[in-house]
RNA sequence: GGUCGGAUGGCCGAGAGGCGAGGCAAGGGACUGCAAAUCCCUCUACACGGGUUCAAAUCCCGUUCCGACCUCCA
């Protein structure tokens, strides 16, 4: 089977084809960096991250575009409250992105423009929706487009015009339809600003990426992502924008769900918002993204830390026949994938029925470490490598912290044998008070023994 | 008001006309000096009311409840 994926626009699960064979190219929303990255921001990031692996793994060239929209009312917001500039507020804010996407793994963009350094592209696209007659300067400083002579206004969320809420705050002064959007904002004074033949402004905040899209991508592209949220209205007015530019622009739209507290959307405004860096203080990066995942990218994940700790101990699980297959057969797994993950990644990328083949993987891989079949157990642990690399979860991943440095893993890998031998020979004499002293003594400092069919074995505690 | 989603066992979570995904929790068992880990077994659900059909969680009509968007948003 082939990829099968959902567009927003015709709201159907259909056969996934690139506009140019074995090449993919792909624009997602990023942030507007005004603040911490909380959980929502990156699991966007993260679904968008396992359609990019799973694309590269299918054969598939792919261009990933990840902007950053790095001027904006709310930074300039946040700038006066921080008393900064608005650049070093972005930079702030864009270095935590950065970085909480590196602590999940995910993979940085082919590449990732700013909005800032694009406006030149901006004011040629201006400029040729003014030329079209589909944009109007009137004469203030700001530039609008004027939706109403767009035939295919809103055909991605499925409204209609006149149906709309008149927008409660928008200045009407200039234009000539309440819902007509601002391409290009007038300078404020203070505020950062841009020469432009109709004044001194900064960018609304749609423009940038129709810009940028077709900077990067040209005039048609394979899919256009994001939260679903950007929906209406963003989406819609880069629709507008790049169409009535005469540009073909996305050939498809998906949109990651929520992440849910309570039953309502994480954000900012609601104050339910959870940063990135705080749930890294409780479960590991690989964990978090594992959490994230393993949800469908279409479907509200209801966050709650029983849910979390939960989904952090199923990994392990996993990550520990892993580590004990690299034990018993000496090698690492060879990643592989199988026909049922393949069947289930492609059909919308159906991560949950995916996760199934990895437990399956899981349960035969445990059976056989029992049966000490090597065969087995290397085929189990390759799938399921397989699988965990395409979700961006592979525990060899250098990208991910690997615990102790190899000097210490070394040195304890001397050292605990010998207690290790101490209690063997206390078992052999059937002194258990002796041995179980030794256990509980070394599960103090987080080492955990246990006896298998091979001997005993020890690890350290998960969390680091 | 308009547009779009959702409701599945104790919990999470797939499926989309027949063949009961999977995980967690719980109970039982195997293994073990004990523990841990692991494996096996058990627990049979689709919001409500109608309808279509040989057959409905799945399709149709209606109802209830929950959520998202309607110019800040991943």
């Amino acid at each position: 089977m082939n990829l099968h994926l959902y567009d927003t626009a015709t709201r159907e699960v259909g056969v996934f084809k690139p506009l140019i064979p074995g090449e993919v190219s792909i624009y997602v929303c990023g942030a507007t960096v005004q603040s911490h990255p909380h959980i929502g921001h990156v699991r966007s990031a993260v679904n968008f991250d396992i359609l990019r692996r799973w694309l590269t793994w299918s054969g598939y060239d792919v261009t990933f575009i990840r902007n950053v929209t790095d001027i904006d009312d709310k930074i300039l917001h946040k700038a006066v409250h921080e008393k900064s500039s608005w650049w070093a507020v972005a930079m702030k804010y864009e270095r935590m992105f950065t970085q909480a996407f590196a602590s999940l793994n995910v993979l940085p963009p082919t590449y990732e423009p700013r909005a800032t350094g694009h406006i030149t592209q901006m004011i040629e696209l201006m400029q040729k929706l003014i030329e079209n007659g589909d944009a109007y300067a009137p004469g203030n400083g700001d530039v609008y487009l004027e939706v109403r002579k767009l035939k295919r206004y809103l055909t991605l969320s499925g409204q209609k015009l006149d149906d709309l809420q008149p927008a409660a705050d928008a200045d009407e002064t200039f234009k000539k339809d309440p819902r007509d959007f601002a391409l290009w904002k007038a300078a404020k004074p203070g505020d950062p600003s841009w020469p432009t033949p109709w004044g001194p402004g900064r960018p609304g905040w749609h423009l940038e990426c129709s810009a940028m899209a077709h900077a990067y991508l040209g005039e048609a592209f394979d899919i256009h992502g994001g939260g679903l949220d950007l929906v209406f209205p963003h989406h819609e007015n880069e629709i507008a924008q790049s169409e009535a530019a005469g540009y073909k622009f996305a050939n498809r739209w998906l949109h990651n769900a929520w992440v849910t507290q309570s039953g309502e959307k994480m954000s900012k405004s609601l104050g339910n918002a959870l940063q990135v860096e705080v749930i890294l203080q409780r479960v590991r990066g690989i964990e978090l993204r594992w959490y994230l995942g393993s949800a469908h990218y279409r479907s509200m994940l209801e966050y709650s830390e029983a849910a979390l700790d939960e989904s952090a101990v199923a990994f392990r699980r996993i990550e520990n026949f892993l580590t004990r297959s690299v034990e018993l057969l000496g090698t690492e797994p060879e990643p592989t994938i199988n026909d049922a993950f393949c069947a289930a990644m492609n059909d919308d990328l159906a991560v949950p029925a995916a996760l199934a083949s990895i437990s399956e993987n899981l349960r035969l891989g445990n059976q056989a470490i029992t049966d000490g079949d090597k065969k087995a157990i290397a085929k189990n642990a390759n799938e399921i490598r397989g699988a965990l690399q395409i979700l961006g979860c592979d525990p060899f991943d250098s990208n991910y912290p690997q615990g102790a440095s190899a000097h210490v893993n070394d040195a304890l890998d001397g050292v605990i044998p010998l207690a290790l031998k101490e209690r063997t020979a206390a078992r052999e004499r059937k002194d258990f008070a002796a041995s179980d002293a030794i256990r509980d003594g070394l599960l103090e400092l987080g080492i955990t023994i246990e006896d298998t069919a091979q001997g005993p074995r020890w690890s350290m505690g998960e969390k680091s």
